[in-house]
Parts: structure tokens; sequence; C-alpha cells
DNA sequence: GTCTATACACAGATAGAC
DNA sequence: GTCTATCTGTGTATAGAC
């Protein structure tokens, strides 16, 4: 049911491979096009340079957690319920998007000023969501008080980015069970007794 | 008090600071060499090619970390008692030794398959000592049994780890506090309570 | 141990035909 | 929309003098 997928598109999806796994710098544009069955030449009809695909790739990583979001945000839930459909949303489509995802993460660095700070600006709209969220929870008193909100949405944040570079899809644990995983350790900690 | 440091550490501490800014493959020699002051070719002195600094300093980040597991692992703590000294103890190595710490998190898939093999191993037996501490306390039921002590570590490297790349040593909190902050989430959790 | 000079492979990107 | 051909800058690394 697939449509037929557009060369703009497979290369996008073929550089978040390859950019994931060798780097955005380590990437030439010639093993993206041999990649694709192209020349390298041919590359510049659908882009208007390299660094014009890792943009494309951060923004459509952001664009599609944004989506997530939208999806499970459901004002009849009290927040502490809102938050944890959102660690869990946002965990699975992560792990699912990994190569963008990844990408996005680590190679922001890479882009021009200009665009970096529209990326760094996207990717903290998220963020702020999130931390909105965790601060409503808190003022309900379903939130521990004695750390600043914005250590307990980065605590958050830590938990659930990091799993992208060991997670795989072929591995022993489905993406669903590792966001259960984490949002048990976020929300009750491991350890039984109270330290 | 700090004894003169030789071109060879220079040039390590220099790489380390370049690669964690700009990647690896990102970084030239020429920058490195124009950062210490010296022409591109007197690198070469002291290093036999880039990859030769690359991997001195995922093996420098990972001893430094075994040392100080060393140094905390205290036999007459109980397994949890000595789990918290090992979580406050890494956070802080790899926060005040990020630029190399962050390296070698990062561009491990960069060296050669000999190499990395290496380093890998050396970072799976830092893992491992982890484990074994976590194990033990789960043994003594201090850690929760509903999830797989393979997963309680990652978590709590997940929730460590990702902390290198937003900390900054000019910022608002100080390595000791964010490692304390981290411990409570992983120990107690953030959620007051229980979901 | 650092220098100057240079080799040479390969990167990203463009021109213009088909 | 893809091709062949090619430009030009820059990368890592070496040779050999000082």
């Amino acid at each position: 049911m697939k449509p037929e997928e557009s060369t703009g598109d497979r290369l996008l999806a073929g550089a978040a491979t390859l950019f994931r796994q060798k780097g955005y710098a380590g990437t030439t544009t010639r093993e993206l096009s041999g990649l694709l069955g192209l020349q390298n030449a041919s590359l510049y009809h659908h882009i208007s340079g390299k660094e014009d695909i890792l943009f494309r790739l951060c923004m459509g990583a952001l664009e599609h957690v944004a989506e997530g979001i939208d999806q499970v945000m459901d004002p009849r839930l009290s927040p502490i319920d809102q938050l944890r459909a959102l660690a869990l949303r946002y965990t699975q489509i992560a792990l699912e998007d990994r190569d963008r995802h990844a990408t996005m993460l680590i190679e922001i660095r890479a882009l021009s000023d200009a665009r970096r700070t529209e990326v760094v600006e996207a990717r903290d709209k998220n963020v702020r969501r999130v931390q909105d969220v965790i601060a409503a929870a808190l003022s309900e008193g379903e939130i521990r008080q004695d750390i600043d909100v914005k250590y307990v949405t980065l605590a958050l944040f830590n938990l659930l980015n990091w799993s992208i570079f060991w997670w795989r899809p072929d591995g022993e644990i489905e993406a669903s069970e590792l966001a259960e995983i984490l949002w048990k350790v976020f929300a009750d900690g491991a350890v039984t007794s109270r330290t």
C-alpha cells in the first residue's frame, strides 16, 4: 500500500541512514548517490547542497515529534497521565525514526548559524511542551518538588534520548516495551527502599 | 603546581575539545595544529595518524573511568550504597572529562574494526562492573525485580550519559549537584504517587 | 621537535548534453 | 531527471632540511 517513494524521499531516507552510521561529515555525497544508484551530480537536482539534506532531516524529525505530541495530548487526562502518554509516544517515535532523530540530536553542530538556530528553536519548542506538562503535574503535587522542573525535564530526556544510540529494531526488545521500562524508572525509580 | 604539559598532552587535549565541538570527521588536522601553534606536519612527530588520536582519547577516557570506579568501590558498603557512590562518581568524571568522554561515546564508529573492538571491550568492561553491583543490590532486594538487570543498567547509563551533551562547566549547576539529582531520579523516580 | 615544501587522493559542486 | 566530464579547494600524510 506504500506509495512509490520519490527519489527526493529516498535521498533523505538514505542520507539519514548514512549520517547516523558514519556521521554527517564522515559521509560523502558519492556514498549517498551510490546507495541510490545515481551519479553524484544527480543529487543536486533534488538538493541545493549537502547541508541542505541535514537541515531537512533535522526539521523533519522535529515536526514528526511535534505531530506525535499533538496526537497524544488529551485535555481530558490529568497532567500526570498526559506526561506518561507523552513520554511513551516520544520514546516510540524517537526509536522508530532513529536515523533521523539521532542525526538531529548529534549533527546540529554541523549546520550554519542561521539554520542551527532554526533547528534549535524547533527542538526547544517540543521540549517546552513537555516541560509545561511536567510543571502542571508538579502543581498538582504529582511530581517531586525538591528538583527544579527544568532538571526533571532534562532527566526525562536523558533517559529517553540516549536509548536511540543502543536500541536496535531487530534486537530483543520492542520499542514499546522499552518505552514502558523507561517510564517506570522515571516515574518510580529503580530502588525499592527510599534512599 | 601543574607540571608543564608536553606537546603530546596538549595535542590530545586540544583534539578532544575540537572533536567534541565539531566531530572527528569534521575536524581537520590543520585546525588542530593551528590551535597548538604548530605546522600541520609537526603533529606527525607525536602521532602516527589522525585515527591514532581518536583511539588514544577513547582509551584514555575509559581508563580514567575505570580508575574512578576502583577508587570508589568500598567492600564495606552495601551493594546499594556502592551503586550510589559509583553513579555519583561516574557522573562527575564523565562531566569533568566531557571532551574526551563525549568523543569516546559518539566517535567510536570512526575507528577501524580492530581498534573499535578494543575500545568497545574496554567500555563494556566498565559497564559490566556497574551491572554487577546492580545485580548484587537486586539480590538483596534493593532494586526492583520487574525490570531485567540489563535494562536497569542501561536506564542508569541513559540518565548519566546524555547529560554530557548539554551540561556546561560554566553553567548554573555544578557537576556534583547534577549527579545528586540524577541519582535521586534513578533511585526514587520523579513521580510522587506510585503509578 | 619543528620547520618548508609538496604529493596526491578525494571532497563538494557546476556545466551542459541527452 | 539523470548523465558524463570536469573544476577547484582541501584533506591527510610524507620527505627532508634545520
